[in-house]
DNA sequence: ACATTAATGTTAGCACTGTCAACATACAAT
DNA sequence: ATTGTATGTTGACAGTGCTAACATTAATGT
């Protein structure tokens, strides 16, 4: 048990991710992590100036995570045309949101002040980024304005289905209930119904 | 009806509501509302079995304000056609979600299991009902599949639209936050455009 | 009217948290 | 070899949710 840890940052953040992900963020303790990686208490605090940086570290590897789903997904469908790739980065988000609920609130919290980490920025941008190439590869003649829309639509559209989807059935009456499930079988035919595609 | 304090149970409730507001429902300790209250800090317990009982009855409050809120701003419009309505309402929601961002957040947090709360599910279920009933009302020949599925649209896209401009532009590239000030400007202009209404 | 019971509030304390200051060790540069 | 800096440790403080044991008040039954 050498006295300095091989890499304690990567150690830490790594914890904090499967923590994240096995029982949510706000369960996260510095303590518990530090234990995890057979360090004393107050260890992490050479490497992150609070908790929230931390945090900020964890959300930026969803995000990594969350783009290099999306681009698997869209290799995976590159005979396709532009609009089934579209789809399929869209559906990877949305499976993201689903699996990763956690990761996923947290990537979305505003507790942390994105402003803050210049990296962080810098992941999440780079995620919008494959929505706005998809979607300006699909509809070229698009002023950057009107490209901006579309990809917001886009955005706010499988953001919000997330948020709905996550909803426990129990908090809505059957009928709703029926329709929720009827979207999760079959995303795609409400995403075009829904003009997203 | 009036014992020690006289209403304890409506007052810390009161008291978490604006503590919510004012710092975000994380900050709120039972101890500082107890505090808020003249009271002793094991006095909520009597009113409230865990601190997450008082999130869910703020939680509670809020989705009545809302619903409230929806109710105004429909009933303003009464001469107008169902489709203004419908409109107005979805605003009436989107400035709640920007307004009250912190009550917004609890009332979608993922903490707070609604199948606990029978009375919060009611106000919840009340809240999706004006939606229901608007969309019916513009769209009689609807089956009740298609109906939902409609809410569902509308809904899913009115809040990631809430959770795209709550986001600080510092988030975003210059040209999606340019977007995102159009939107902001003229989101009936948009909600029609992604065909909502 | 009085005794009993249930509802409500208090005190003390546990185990936990984030964070800081002071100290100790290891490693890199001189 | 000496020194400085990065890294880790110990100990402590104030705050948290929550429980158990106790105290008081209001409602109820006779």
């Amino acid at each position: 048990m050498k006295y300095h840890h091989g890499d304690l940052k990567e150690a830490l953040v790594q914890s904090a991710c499967t923590c994240c992900e096995e029982s949510g963020f706000e369960k996260i303790s510095l303590r518990s992590i530090a234990k995890e990686a057979n360090v004393s208490q107050t260890a992490p605090y050479r490497h992150f100036k609070t908790k929230v940086d931390l945090l900020a570290a964890v959300a930026q590897c969803g995000f990594d995570e969350l783009r290099e789903k999306m681009e698997r997904s869209a290799q995976k469908t590159k005979g396709l045309n532009g609009k089934e790739q579209f789809f399929e980065m869209g559906l990877a988000y949305l499976e993201f949101g689903l699996e990763k609920q956690n990761t996923y609130d947290l990537m979305n919290h505003t507790s942390i002040h994105f402003g803050d980490y210049p990296d962080l920025i810098e992941s999440s941008e780079a995620t919008f980024t494959l929505l706005v190439n998809a979607v300006s590869g699909i509809k070229p003649e698009l002023s950057e304005e009107e490209l901006m829309s579309e990809c917001i639509k886009a955005w706010a559209m499988i953001g919000g289905l997330v948020q709905i989807l996550r909803k426990d059935s129990a908090n809505l009456d059957s009928s709703a209930g029926r329709a929720i499930e009827l979207v999760k079988q079959d995303v795609k035919k409400f995403l075009v119904q829904a003009d997203i595609i």
